[in-house]
DNA sequence: ACCTGAACACCGTTCAAGT
DNA sequence: ACCTGAACACCGTTCAAGT
């Protein structure tokens, strides 16, 4: 459970837990099937509930953005505090930046929304993402102090550098060379 | 003059041509100032003529940036040209590159639609940056035959990423390390 | 307290009527 | 041949009425 979801705290009435539910269910499948530019009209339809109750659970396509994305988040979290005690800490970063990559994979256009709403500490993305930011940031910071990554770069920025390269219409991941091209670009 | 742009070879009625100006000036005035996402109707209100005369002139917003982005394409195409005959062929890239960027600040957004239109050869803005990328093709070809670029990287795809990198919402260009990581990275 | 769905707003696009 | 601007379409957002 990401505890950064918002509204997930406070008890709800058995009927909107479910309609929350099903809203997010039918978020993940249009916007896999769709895009992440589908209208929001296809998924109140597909979950079976009035547009405002959409509104409701997720106020802006954003808030439903975070939420779906927030299980892949909590793995990518858990994932960055183990590889914390890799041996190699280049090894460990990169290995985290493909499984980002390839995480970011499964909806389309998904790393584009976190790339322009990660900078804005308001936005429903970034508060989604700060548990996740931190502990990449040790993870990118065990680097760059053992001399693996250029100093005047931050981890804010090899994230957000990483999500706006373009993506493989077919696969979804980053075209091989523009990773490798980062990867490479990044050390000392 | 670009050739490339559409419908500007043959001839046109007086007002029709007077509205296409006053249209390319409204959009560049209106993209300048409201960025690439501004409704296309205020375009036709600051040239003060009617919607339909806008989607007679640019059939899509796309149509428009191209029009809009010819004369910094011509440039960026003649300055490929010259720095072909540059003695030395990594700088030459390297100075076209920050040329380009610094060019795409003006308006904001216009590299991402140049990242996303480029690679389908049919859009307008591809079609409009034809020339310019057969001299930047010429321009990195030269470095790369020079052994100092990798050489799995296309001209395209370098081209793509560098279009693609965030940029810094003040100065419209891309935020420093990330042009500096780029142009490490794609050394052999 | 929450839900529904009609109504509204916004803006891209079309087209009948005009010059 | 080109222009105008009202009309239409699409979709995000709000809100009065219902449970």
């Amino acid at each position: 459970m990401n505890s950064a979801t918002p509204g997930r705290a406070r008890p709800q009435r058995a009927d909107a837990k479910r309609n929350y539910e099903a809203l997010l269910a039918a978020g993940k499948s249009v916007f896999a099937q769709s895009g992440t530019q589908a209208p929001l009209e296809e998924v109140a339809r597909r979950a079976g509930v009035g547009q405002g109750t959409l509104y409701r659970q997720f106020p802006t396509r954003e808030h439903l953005f975070a939420a779906i994305m927030s299980e892949s988040i909590d793995l990518l979290d858990r994932t960055a505090r183990e590889l914390l005690t890799a041996p190699d800490p280049w090894d460990a970063l990169v290995q985290w930046l493909r499984l980002y990559d390839e995480s970011a994979a499964r909806y389309r256009g998904m790393t584009r929304v976190v790339a322009e709403g990660i900078a804005d500490d308001s936005s429903p993305v970034a508060v989604a993402c700060t548990p996740m930011r931190a502990s990449f940031g040790d993870l990118f910071d065990r680097a760059r102090a053992a001399g693996l990554v250029r100093p005047d770069l931050t981890a804010l920025q090899l994230f957000t550098m990483i999500s706006a390269l373009p993506k493989d219409p077919e696969r979804g991941t980053t075209v091989p060379p523009y990773l490798d091209v980062v990867l490479k670009g990044i050390k000392p």
